[in-house]
DNA sequence: GGAAAATAATTTGCGCGCAAACTAAATTGA
DNA sequence: TCAATTTAGTTTGCGCGCAAATTATTTTCC
């Protein structure tokens, strides 16, 4: 008999992401980076030199979504894009000296952003094992079999 | 010591609501909505004759966010937005015959959604409450203290 | 060896999400 | 009263997120 939004996860969970997106971004805003931009270069930071493909894997993020969003990042210097010579279909991906030096401590970022949540530790880390499997389950099932 | 991006949960927020949302795509196609289409007429379906800012309020989109959304709405015929009669700047949103008969149950379009996922009833209830709390949080310190 | 299928990345089109600028109407207050 | 301020909603510009179509290269397998 729910009536109300908020009793809905899909919902809570979707606007919980859209206001932690929202106060990330004028933190990020210093570095000139937006979240998806700042996923990719986390994910760099730790695996540098991969395909786009394998970066795509890494960040959840498609190709159609990922390839702008490299070449915006290139633009800012901070990454290069060169063609494998192993494969031709491949691109190797690779931080630029500013692009490794930009590594910013990536779990202070994120314990500063959610210091500004009134949240424990301990909630936080559900929080984190909760979506991590929704993920996980949705993806597995996305064999459209439902 | 965090190098993954899963360690992350900011990243597992974010990647459990894409994947959400996409998970949602096809089943919402069957009634020619989008998740935030679907949003504004959930709100609707419980709260009808609102303005603009109150539907706002409600789902927590902005109204830069929320006027295009519910132009394509009315486009498809499912709801009228008038101009109020007591104050000429507010606007009056309706559902039309059409949009109050497309009223799905929503409980049991989330529920199918969610049987996709292996997780019980108590863990998506936790989730929900996390994220909620997590939102109310965020939204409350955007007096930009930190 | 060469046609067919698979794979990697790009492009296109559309709908958000939101900050910032803008328009118009209502309210405030000297 | 009427100028200044506030409020409601729209518009603009930009960056996603993703499905679908496209291009180019590699692999498969006859």
């Amino acid at each position: 008999m729910s009536n109300n939004l908020s009793d809905n996860v899909c919902f809570t969970l979707y606007s919980a992401t859209n206001a932690l997106i929202r106060a990330f971004r004028p933190i990020l805003e210093a570095y000139d980076l937006t979240y998806p931009q700042y996923i990719v270069m986390h994910s760099l930071w730790y695996n540098n030199q991969v395909s786009l493909k394998a970066l795509s894997h890494d960040t959840h993020l498609d190709s159609g979504t990922l390839t702008p969003i490299v070449k915006r990042i290139e633009a800012k210097g901070l990454l290069t894009r060169q063609v494998s010579n192993e494969d031709e279909r491949k691109k190797v991906i690779s931080l630029t000296e500013q692009g490794m030096q930009l590594k910013i401590d990536a779990e202070e970022l994120t314990a500063k952003l959610m210091a500004r949540s009134n949240m424990s530790m301990e909630r936080i880390e559900l929080l984190r094992e909760l979506t991590l499997e929704l993920h996980t389950d949705l993806t597995k099932t996305d064999l459209t079999k439902g």
